[in-house]
DNA sequence: CCAACAGCGGTTTTT
DNA sequence: CCGCTGTTGG
């Protein structure tokens, strides 16, 4: 068999007319589980191996760094090697078209990627200037974020809320909601934060797109360059793109036009963080000679959850119907339970899940647990850690957004950004004595235009500072020089890693607290140096190891390939499948979302469900709990209308309704 | 000027 | 339950 062919094998008729379709616009529109994912990596391969492409020529853009791994795997696995194939978010793309290009518009080089945490604590000083309190500031970043990601700047901010409002779309709707109370000063706000972000020569992660696309259309010439790099470009999750990502893509590749997009209008789930389902909508139009290739088989659920989730996802009254038939034969279940509280709901889903496990041969990974929000995670948690199942928990900090690590790296950043006050500061404040007069004196001589070692040795010789705090600054300054040296001879980020953690104390400190915690801290520190040795051993330095620190440091532990039931949230979900799903909490003020009752938000709920239900390749259980309570306040429930929506028969009158899937299903079908 | 602690209120979902 | 705020004692 050839390369090619084998490229072909295991793909049905349209998955291979859209694999192989040849130069040109190709949109996939399909359901879950029809093999959108797996069209798209065999297609990247095809490309390659067909003769069409170089592999540095493939730009695949992904929805989650996760993805992005898993993409450039299973191209690893079809192709043997990557060989230069970019598989990467949006977000990264931009970065580094920006760390290349950025100076074309204006952007220092060195700049800093500003993480969720640094936005925080800027937009806070940003809405003090102007008497709001630190509720308000993130009311106002959220609408500053929906800004910018509909490539609205501080200037034009004013008249497009007011336009927006009132709109009656979903962004509009949740910008309402984000800002009331504080509308008349978010445009000042958003004025001032870019400012400071200005000052810390730092950009955000919506900055990212904003001004890659600022430079695509200032710069042509650069547009040109980016899409002749990129000759081919693939888009996952096309459906969740919002306005800058779109521009963005139309930008690089309106000219060559070898744009592969594959989604499901019906999975669009991210409309509250500004993405908009008419990008996918509109493929048609923007590129008219386009190939539209339709999946029509699910591979991966049962009839049983296939039928369910059709049943519900129909409720939707914006919606284009799609045709999708279930290749797999009847079994399995899908099942409604009621519970009269939490915890009789989580009993029930610890003793399913060990029983199923010894029963079935199942792995705990086959289990998945899913929630609305991360708050409803330690009731299953605690219900599976006292039958001693193993679970992760996927919403959690992941490594690089852990403290230890950004403390380590924070002083790296400053090395290489001296303008990073923020960073700056979260460094003065791990040293014994210093607190916040003290790093207020060191801010200011760097905004004042100091470079960070010369302003620590001058805070540290003004009058009112302490002896202690003295003596520290005086050692941070010694070894910031040590790093920005270091950096300038290009020294391995690993040992400049270890030389940050250990001449300023920091390890010495951490290794004090003889705590698990504690020692695990010390652990990962160790983990942070093994990492940039891997970096520098693949020929990057310590520019790609705070890089891939700024990018990931939102990125939740996902448990590795541990054998552990995953707990997360139904966004999370997006994109995997288990054997075994339990979507729990299906109640009303949950699924759907107290917030999110009416309008297109609750068409994005029904969505979300949706989502959820369409993980499970076998058995589906959907819960919910007459009673539940939260942060000590108990709250009694009505079930969720999805329930019914998926033609559950549901009533508060029973305690368990158990109905064996297909046969159940059959019987719905035929009263329907 | 800084660190430690108690009390209160509340974040939907995340690159 | 967790993070932020304001208080105290060193
Ligand atoms: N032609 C095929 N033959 C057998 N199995 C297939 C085929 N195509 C896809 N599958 C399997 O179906 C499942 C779903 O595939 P994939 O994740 O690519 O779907 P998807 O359309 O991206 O789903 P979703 O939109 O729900 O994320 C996977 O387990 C995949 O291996």
């Amino acid at each position: 068999m050839t390369r090619e062919s084998k490229i072909l094998s295991g793909l049905n008729d349209a998955q291979k007319e859209a694999v192989s379709h040849g130069p040109g616009p190709l949109l996939v529109l399909a359901g879950p589980g029809s093999g959108k994912t797996r069209v798209l990596t065999h297609r990247v391969a095809w490309l390659v191996t067909s003769g069409l492409a170089r592999p540095e020529e493939i730009l695949a853009v992904t929805f989650t760094n996760k993805a992005a791994g898993e993409m450039k795997q299973r191209i690893r696995n079809l192709l043997g090697e990557t060989g230069g194939v970019r598989a990467q978010t949006f977000h990264s793309a931009c970065l580094y078209v920006l760390r290349r290009d950025g100076t074309k518009i204006g952007i220092d080089p060195k700049f800093a990627v500003v993480d969720e945490e640094a936005r925080r604590e800027l937009l806070v000083k940003a809405a003090k200037e102007f008497r709001l309190d630190p509720p308000d500031a993130a009311a106002a970043g959220k609408a500053i974020s929906f800004a910018k990601n509909c490539l609205v700047g501080p200037d034009e901010f004013s008249k497009w809320m007011a336009e927006k409002i009132g709109e009656g779309s979903l962004l509009s709707q949740k910008m309402a909601e984000a800002v009331s109370g504080c509308e008349d000063a978010v445009p000042e706000v958003y004025a001032a934060y870019q400012e400071m972000l200005k000052k810390v020569n730092g950009l955000d992660f919506d900055d990212l797109l904003f001004e890659a696309v600022r430079l695509f259309r200032e710069r042509p010439d650069v547009a040109r360059k980016w899409a002749e790099i990129w000759k081919w470009v693939l888009v996952d999750e096309y459906q969740d793109t919002n306005r800058a990502q779109y521009e963005w893509l139309q930008l690089l590749v309106k000219k060559r036009r070898n744009v592969t997009a594959v989604g499901d209008p019906d999975q669009s789930i991210y409309g509250w963080r500004a993405a908009d389902v008419e990008n996918i909508l509109r493929f048609k139009e923007d590129f008219p000679e386009a190939k539209v290739v339709a999946l029509e088989k699910n591979y991966r659920s049962v009839p049983a959850v296939t039928s369910l989730a059709d049943r519900l996802i129909r409720h939707n009254t914006r919606r284009e119907e799609k045709t999708l038939l279930p290749v797999r034969p009847d079994g399995g279940e899908a099942q409604c339970l009621s519970f009269p509280d939490e915890r009789a709901e989580a009993e029930f889903l610890a003793e399913k899940i060990s029983a199923l496990h010894s029963g079935q041969g199942l792995s705990w990974s086959d289990f998945a647990v899913l929630y609305r929000v991360n708050a409803l995670s330690w009731t299953y948690e605690e219900a599976l850690a006292k039958r001693g199942v193993p679970y992760v928990v996927v919403g959690s900090v992941g490594f690089w957004g852990r403290r230890e690590i950004k403390d380590v790296l924070a002083h790296l950043r400053v090395a290489v950004n001296p303008k990073d006050v923020v960073s700056l500061r979260r460094i003065c404040f791990l040293q014994p004595g210093v607190g916040e007069a003290t790093a207020a004196q060191v801010a200011a001589l760097v905004l004042a235009g100091r470079p960070p070692a010369e302003a620590l040795s001058g805070a540290a010789a003004k009058p009112g500072i302490g002896k202690k705090a003295r003596s520290s600054l005086a050692r941070l300054a010694k070894t910031l020089e040590v790093l920005e040296t270091g950096i300038r001879e290009k020294k391995p980020a690993a040992e400049l890693c270890m030389y940050a953690a250990e001449s300023t104390g920091y390890m010495a400190k951490l290794a004090k607290d003889r705590s698990e915690e504690g020692q695990e801290r010390v652990a990962n520190v160790g983990a942070l140096i093994s990492a940039a040795a891997e970096i520098d051993a693949s020929g990057g330095g310590v520019a790609e190891l705070l890089e891939r620190a700024a990018l990931a440091s939102g990125d939740s532990d996902d448990g590795g390939g541990k054998d552990a039931v995953r707990l997360m949230t139904l966004h999370k979900a997006k994109g995997l499948e288990f054997h075994t799903v339990f979507l729990v909490a299906a109640e009303e003020g949950y699924l759907p979302h107290y917030q999110s009752g009416y309008g297109p938000a609750l068409e994005e709920e029904r969505r979300l469900c949706f989502v959820g239900a369409t993980r499970a390749k076998d058995c589906l259980y959907v819960t919910w709990c007459r009673e539940r309570t939260n942060w000590g306040r108990t709250a009694w429930n009505r079930p969720s209308r999805f329930l019914k929506e998926m033609g559950f028969e549901v009533n508060s009158s029973f305690e368990k309704r158990r109905l064996p899937g297909t046969r159940w299903t059959d019987r719905i079908a035929a009263e329907l």
